[in-house]
DNA sequence: AAACCGGGGCG
DNA sequence: CGCCCAGGTTT
């Protein structure tokens, strides 16, 4: 997600909301969080410290993992000064199964500038969170909305996707421009402090609550949800299909030869080399057809087994096959042999029943063409 | 802007 | 297997 963009100017086409419509939104979302909110243990903390680390650790992971961390994490660590002092072994260890593990890193040099620069503690300004290691926009305006009750607008994958279907924004998942037209949404929606302190982030909160369970990426539950009557995609039925996907490249279309080589009941296969896609894996001798720029790269040096006339050998079937943006159309091209085959190439290569090749690790075309010729 | 990090859950 | 997840950092 992009930077907020506060305070500047706005051009024609970005997104603007009227009082009216925040106030008729804000009060069909926020008493619906307060009264069906999951019990998160973070959310009975008030403790900024506390609130910081479970905002690491929900960075692009789920809810549902933070969950067997957050408090182990806090029983070791409880503060910025017993975190500022963590050895590698026992931070790992307090993250090991988290993933992104840089995070944990970024956890404990932030904690060192905390000690260092700011008494021990987490500020409430944003800007001066932002520049914490492992704090970005979004972890920024998390802490100061949620921790410290100040003003602040926050964008995650959820509020992005909800204001996609609220206001009907066009721009593809993860892009800059939703990026860009969320923030400036959440900017102007986000209530003043409130005196409370709890305005501004149950606001951030209640939205994200929304996209992770009634406005989730497919099949949004329409049904239940307080906001059905404000947004915009529900009242044109497109809540399903905004936000729109991310564009993809075109798939590259690869038209492959297989041989299938037999010899009393063995079928030849070759090793794909070590050190690039697939490496090490089994498939049936390969070769590409007339590739539009040049040979595809995962299939490029896979062919040459001169051995093998496969020119001539007859067409037992075809099958189709997708890697990555990848969509293969392979031929298969059979042919009989009784003695040694004269294979050049110093690549490794293996005589198998087919029954026996299931146990070797196989590409996923050549296992998918071991069952096609089992089919018959 | 795009690549990278990274593990799990789900359709 | 591809998509998605309470993103941030680097190139």
């Amino acid at each position: 997600m992009g930077a907020p963009r506060k305070g500047v100017a706005r051009g024609a086409g970005s997104p603007r909301v009227d009082a009216a419509t925040a106030s008729l939104l804000r009060g069909a979302l926020l008493p619906w969080f307060q009264e069906s909110a999951r019990d998160l243990p973070w959310r009975r903390s008030r403790d900024p410290y506390a609130i910081w680390i479970s905002e690491a650790m929900l960075q692009q992971t789920r809810v549902g993992a933070v969950l067997g961390y957050w408090q182990r994490f806090l029983d070791r660590f409880p503060d910025a000064r017993r975190l500022a002092e963590a050895g590698d072994d026992e931070l790992m260890a307090a993250w090991s199964g988290l993933g992104y593990y840089r995070r944990a890193r970024a956890l404990r040099d932030a904690a060192r500038v905390l000690v260092e620069h700011h008494g021990g503690l987490l500020p409430a300004d944003p800007a001066a969170l932002a520049a914490l290691p492992g704090v970005g926009p979004y972890t920024a305006g998390a802490i100061s909305s949620i921790a410290f009750g100040l003003s602040e607008p926050v964008v995650d994958g959820n509020v992005a996707r909800v204001f996609a279907r609220w206001f009907e924004l066009e721009a593809p998942v993860g892009s800059a421009e939703l990026a860009r037209r969320a923030w400036a949404l959440a900017a102007e929606l986000v209530p003043p402090a409130a005196v409370g302190a709890e305005g501004p982030g149950a606001w951030n909160q209640a939205l994200m609550e929304l996209g992770a369970t009634l406005c989730g990426p497919r099949a949004p539950e329409c049904g239940p949800c307080p906001v059905a009557a404000l947004c915009a995609a529900n009242r044109t039925g497109r809540q399903t299909e905004l936000p729109r996907p991310k564009a993809r490249a075109a798939p590259v279309e690869v038209e492959l030869e297989l041989a299938v080589a037999r010899r009393r009941g063995d079928l030849l296969f070759v090793r794909r080399p070590e050190g690039r896609s697939m490496g090490g894996l089994f498939e049936l001798p390969t070769r590409e057809l007339a590739p539009g720029a040049g040979p595809t790269r995962l299939f490029e040096a896979q062919w040459p087994l001169p051995g093998l006339a496969v020119d001539d050998w007859p067409s037992v079937g075809e099958l189709r096959h997708a890697i990555t943006h990848h969509r293969i159309r392979a031929r298969l091209l059979a042919a009989e042999f009784s003695g040694e085959v004269a294979v050049q190439g110093a690549r490794e290569l293996l005589w198998c029943t087919p029954s026996r090749a299931r146990e070797l690790p196989l590409s996923g075309l050549a296992k998918k063409a071991l069952t096609r010729l089992a089919r018959g």
